[in-house]
DNA sequence: AATTAGTAAATTTTT
DNA sequence: TTTACTAATT
């Protein structure tokens, strides 16, 4: 595997294993011994460098490698550790245990099965599984016809499971809390139904799990060293298995930063870095707060914004790299206008030399991507969309995958309700309403009511036809499937596939040029992904279930790692952390978006957290930072005056601060010498093609 | 007449 | 990718 950000400078290929390139406090992290450890460190400051040091000097100093757990938060993340840990520890360093808290908890689940009250071949419900979910549920309720907001009511209903509520609190008696009441405890029943556990289930069962005594024993005896990277993204659960997998040895080391927290929507609590000493007595505290990456006014601009934020550890990042240019910060008239500056900026930064690996656009919200790349593909600058749907999200994908989770889980309704008229055989949803109403009654479920569809009432022919025909094909692929074991997988994948005609109904679907055959492309890439995912896998093992809990569990566009150099980045503010550019442009920089509306609106809403998306976003750039807003924006189709973020006036003034304002005749030089830039560009790229 | 199939609008961040 | 509307089909 490739690295996606490879940079010489960061990232040698082969790192060697030398303590007098650290600073210090680096190294008194990486040689710290015995009780738990807390590093603060700051944005840019070799933090990962820091963990991967340490493994290797625990290695080094006669640590079994196995007995390490390294914990971080993506499977990205886990790879990229991997990978270095490989190229500074060699072979023992391929031993270490890296996985994320999820993975992890499916591990302890899959070896604990009985204890945690799961069927085998148990299925991993990602937010799209839920949302269907609570969308079905609120049919059958009946709460549909006030149209509320599944996500909102799921929202609900995943933060009372998470703080283990056994009911959910009427507070302010809105439609949604009323709607989650009373969905809260089928939603429950209806996973356990299904044999199915969702993301946040995970973690809650694999505490249950290890609150049981055999167990724990078991797994708090297992790692003699844990390390957690982004320890500011842990949730309370998260705290509650990392202590129970430390034992009493307590050999803890964390690392994070309590100003890049950004996931307090999805469960996880800064706090826990404040709390951690009183969590792990005896802790010790390292801080790394020398950065390394970007320029003096860049980090002047984002020391100046976090300060505003309260209840952090106090720290400002410094750094002797020296000045750098100013920060700009542009006033643009509408999006079009802010697509038109980035992009002339991009053209004149590769102009000037700059690799397009190194220029990225960071924006709040997926939905602003799209003007950038087209405005970006009307210049013919290579660009990559990170992140904006994940290849086992895909249509096409979860529609494949979910006829081998039926195969192997046929009690999965919310698999078998997605396959279950796709590609169309008759059974619209009228007729699944009759089937879904038949497998209630007689308690044994949807699945069975299809296979005695011929004896559901009033259910039309073609319906009666269509069942018998989905049924056929599962009962005579499943057993093959569910046994199936290296080497045969895919291509009985391959043939179900074939035999359902997925391919000529993805292929007939679509009339957009070109769409049809991506989509085929991706579900070509399934098998492939199958394929890949048997060479990984030890021989004489049924391997459809751990290939399905794979797939819930990663979101890599798997397949698409090539020829992704030589492009221009585009991604959300989230999914740029942890990464870096020599040139950034921070787009969208307006109230409304960031911060976001609903962060605004919502009482609970955490500014704070915005704050810190903005902070993260300000410190991945190296060299430049452009950061944009624009004055009218598009909002349901009207025109709709736009106002700067407020985080823009907490921007430190004087030299190290640009302000600029596109439509202003003072900004006629700039514009003239990018008119100047653009047709230096042309001829270059006219002499070059 | 009922049901299914096809079309158009709009969506915060994601393990 | 879901939802609502319309056209087409049994």
């Amino acid at each position: 595997m490739k690295p996606r950000f490879a940079d010489p400078a960061v990232r040698p290929q082969t790192e060697r294993f030398d303590l007098a390139t650290l600073n210090e406090p680096q190294r008194q992290a990486v040689l710290h011994e015995g009780g738990p450890l807390l590093v603060l460190a700051g944005a840019g400051s070799g933090k990962t460098r820091t963990i991967i040091y340490r493994i290797a000097r625990l290695i080094r100093d006669g640590v079994p490698a196995q007995r390490i757990l390294g914990v971080t938060f993506t499977n990205k993340a886990a790879a990229e550790m991997r990978e270095r840990l490989w190229s500074i520890a060699g072979g023992d360093g391929a031993k270490v245990r890296l996985s994320t808290f999820h993975s992890l908890a499916v591990a302890i689940l899959k070896e604990e099965l009985k204890a945690a009250g799961l069927k085998r071949g148990f299925c991993i419900y990602d937010t799209g599984d839920q949302l269907s979910l609570v969308r079905e549920l609120m049919r059958q309720v009946r709460v549909a016809d006030r149209r509320l907001d599944a996500a909102r009511v799921l929202d609900l209903i995943l933060r009372a499971k998470r703080e283990r509520k056994a009911e959910i609190a009427i507070d302010t008696g809105d439609d949604y809390e009323l709607a989650a009441f009373d969905l809260y405890p089928r939603y429950r029943a209806q996973l356990a139904a299904f044999n199915a556990v969702d993301f946040d289930d995970l973690l809650l069962l694999a505490e249950d799990v290890l609150d049981t005594p055999g167990p724990r024993e078991r797994w708090s005896s297992r790692f003699d060293e844990l390390l957690v990277d982004e320890y500011q993204d842990t949730s309370p659960d998260q705290l509650k298995l990392l202590k129970i997998l430390a034992g009493s040895e307590k050999r803890v080391c964390v690392v994070g930063d309590d100003d890049q927290s950004i996931y307090a929507w999805r469960g996880a609590d800064a706090k826990n870095i404040l709390i951690f000493s009183n969590q792990f007595k005896g802790a010790r505290e390292i801080v790394l707060d020398q950065n390394y990456r970007s320029t003096g006014f860049i980090l002047a601009a984002a020391n100046q914004v976090i300060k505003n934020n309260s209840g952090r550890k106090p720290k400002a990042l410094w750094s002797d790299a020296g000045d750098g240019e100013p920060v700009d910060v542009v006033a643009c008239t509408d999006p079009n206008d802010e697509a038109a500056f980035v992009v002339a900026q991009i053209q004149r930064l590769l102009a000037d030399g700059e690799v397009k690996d190194e220029i990225a656009v960071l924006y709040r919200a997926n939905v602003q991507s799209r003007i950038f790349e087209e405005e970006l593909g009307v210049e013919r600058i290579p660009f990559r969309v990170v992140g904006g749907q994940a290849f086992f999200e895909r249509k096409e994908v979860k529609d494949a995958l979910a006829y081998l989770t039926v195969a192997m889980n046929p009690r999965d309704e919310i698999a078998l309700r997605r396959i279950i008229n796709t590609p169309p055989r008759g059974i619209g949803p009228t007729s699944v309403l009759r089937l879904a109403a038949a497998g209630e009654a007689s308690g044994r479920g949807l699945w069975s009511a299809l296979k005695e569809a011929a004896t559901v009432s009033d259910l039309p022919p073609q319906a009666v036809v269509g069942a018998a025909q989905l049924v056929g094909v599962v009962e005579r692929s499943a057993p093959g499937l569910r046994r199936a074991k290296r080497g045969e997988l895919s291509h009985l994948a391959g043939t179900l596939f074939q035999e359902l005609g997925l391919r000529d109904h993805v292929l007939a679907a679509d009339d957009a040029p070109g769409l049809a055959e991506r989509r085929l492309e991706n579900l070509d890439e399934v098998v492939r992904s199958l394929e890949r995912f048997e060479r990984s896998v030890a021989a004489d093992v049924p391997i459809l279930s751990e290939y399905l809990t794979s797939a819930a569990l990663t979101n890599a566009d798997e397949g698409e790692e090539e020829d992704q150099a030589g492009r221009v980045t585009l991604m959300t503010l989230h999914s740029a952390k942890g990464l870096e550019f020599r040139n950034v442009f921070l787009v969208g920089v307006e109230e409304e978006l960031l911060p976001h509306q609903r962060t605004v609106d919502d009482a609970a809403g955490d500014l704070g957290e915005e704050r810190r998306l903005f902070y993260v976003g300000m410190t991945r750039a190296r060299r430049r930072l452009w950061l944009t807003h624009v004055k009218t924006r598009l909002k349901h189709g009207k025109p709709t005056p736009r106002t700067p973020s407020r985080f823009l006036q907490e921007l430190p003034e004087g030299e190290g601060v640009r302000r600029r304002n596109r439509d202003d005749p003072k900004g006629d030089a700039e514009s003239e010498k990018l008119a100047g830039d653009f047709f230096r560009n042309l001829r270059a790229n006219l002499g070059i093609t």
